[in-house]
RNA sequence: ACUACAAACCAGGUUAUCGCUCUCCUGAUAUUUCAGGAGGGAGGAAAGUCCGGACAGCAUAGAGUAAAUGCACCGGUUAACGACCGGGGUGGAUAGAAAUAUUCAUACAGCGAGUGCCACAGAAAAUAACUACCUCCAUCCGUGGGGGAAAAGGUGAAAACGUAGGGUAAGAGCCUACGAUGAUAUUUAGUAAUAAAUAUUGUGGGUAAACCUUGCAUGCUGAAAUGCCAUGUAUACCAGUGCAGGAGCUGCUCGUUCCGUAUUGCUUUGCAAUUCACUGGGUGGGUAGGCAGCUAGAGUUGUACAGUAAUGUGCAACCCAGAUAAAUGAUAACCACUUCCAAUUAAUUGGAGGAACAGAAUCCGGCUUAUCGGUUUGUAGUUUUU
């Protein structure tokens, strides 16, 4: 039986292309403090790769940006699964960039709560995705 | 017991659930993935990138000189250092009548080489002369001019050694005594810096974190180094050809090396001057990747010996992160620590909080900066008991 709530490194979007790419030409939904860019690609690693991350802007400290992103990938580690589970079942690949804009450090609650509306919301995307795009 | 200061050390723990990364083993898949198991997984500063190295690449025939940068009491330690240890000098603070003791700071060579600068005030900030002093001349008796001198006054952060006496027209280290202090020499102590004593000689400021002088040291670039593999296209180097130049010595000067060639001139096998195109795709550059570099080391721990110490030597045991949009986390409970509130049996219970600074990126030795709280040791003070 295989394990549901993983996160390891083929699920973590990496290529520095396809992120410049999803920047460029991605669409994005905002849930303050967090915000989602996404993407349709035409080719990907695996169905559904994420990236997080937090603005040096607002973060000086290296290792507040890795507490936040941290938690990030908790919250989306835990309520990945139905969108995993949506975008199996097609032969289209999603990639998605988390972006924390927020100018304090914020608690778990609070981006789980965030994640969460961002997730549902993906979700829909992906279903009318389908009905535009309809498989050949 | 408490408080203050200094130094050293630590940087919450356990369990459960869900995860991340690396290594090894087993099984499956069938060649890179999956599953299971075992083990490792941030710091005292990982930070700032301020010094010093290791390591790597490039450069490097020589001499002289200059420049630039850094350092600057002495001895030691170290791979090395601008670091560290010990000692000395100088300047504070505390205690003490004093000697002295404790403790803190210290870019601590040279202004007895040259040049410059020294706000305001003051006559003057460096060949000193405003008031006042002495003397000579003139005088309308108010003073004016020349000379001497640097004691008194006032200014300032700093005023041309201090006090007393002699001396003088008035004065002055001008002379003497005592004292302060610099330089040089000798002796004694010390490896030395230096200290003490004696002698000679000086006393004409300060500033070198002003230029500068003296001594010593120093090639350049940093893991985005560097090597290999794959991908891949325009042209810099390289190779070849011809009617040919090319390479190197950090700047300058002197001097000079190697390979190669045509033309012109002349004193003709020598000397002097001058002189770039084409072809190929071996090398290199850019772009986004992979592997190596990449963690066994000036290593860690313990111990014995040497040394005042920094540190060194011997022996034994151990293997202890290796990510790359960047792993080491999240949640819960309990136990420790601690703050506040309440209750009482006065050291317990209950409730509500807090837990810093901060995240490896080739690796070491330092320095600097940030840091909630705790432990130990030393010194000083206060209080209690005997």
């Amino acid at each position: 039986m295989p394990k549901q709530f993983t996160l390891n490194k083929k699920e973590r979007l990496k290529k520095t292309k396809l992120i410049e790419h999803l920047f460029q030409s991605g669409k994005k939904i905002t849930a303050f403090p967090l915000r989602m860019h996404y993407l349709f690609p035409e080719q990907a690693d695996a169905p559904l790769q994420a990236a997080f991350s937090a603005s040096k802007k607002n973060f000086k400290r290296s290792h507040e940006r890795n507490l936040i992103k941290r938690k990030l990938r908790e919250a989306y580690r835990l309520q990945k699964l139905p969108l995993q589970t949506e975008i199996a079942g097609k032969n289209q690949p999603l990639i998605l960039f988390f972006v924390y804009n927020g100018k304090e450090k914020p608690p778990y609650e609070l981006i789980a709560a965030k994640m969460q509306e961002l997730l549902n919301k993906m979700l829909l995307i992906v279903q009318a995705h389908e009905a535009d795009t309809p498989n050949t």
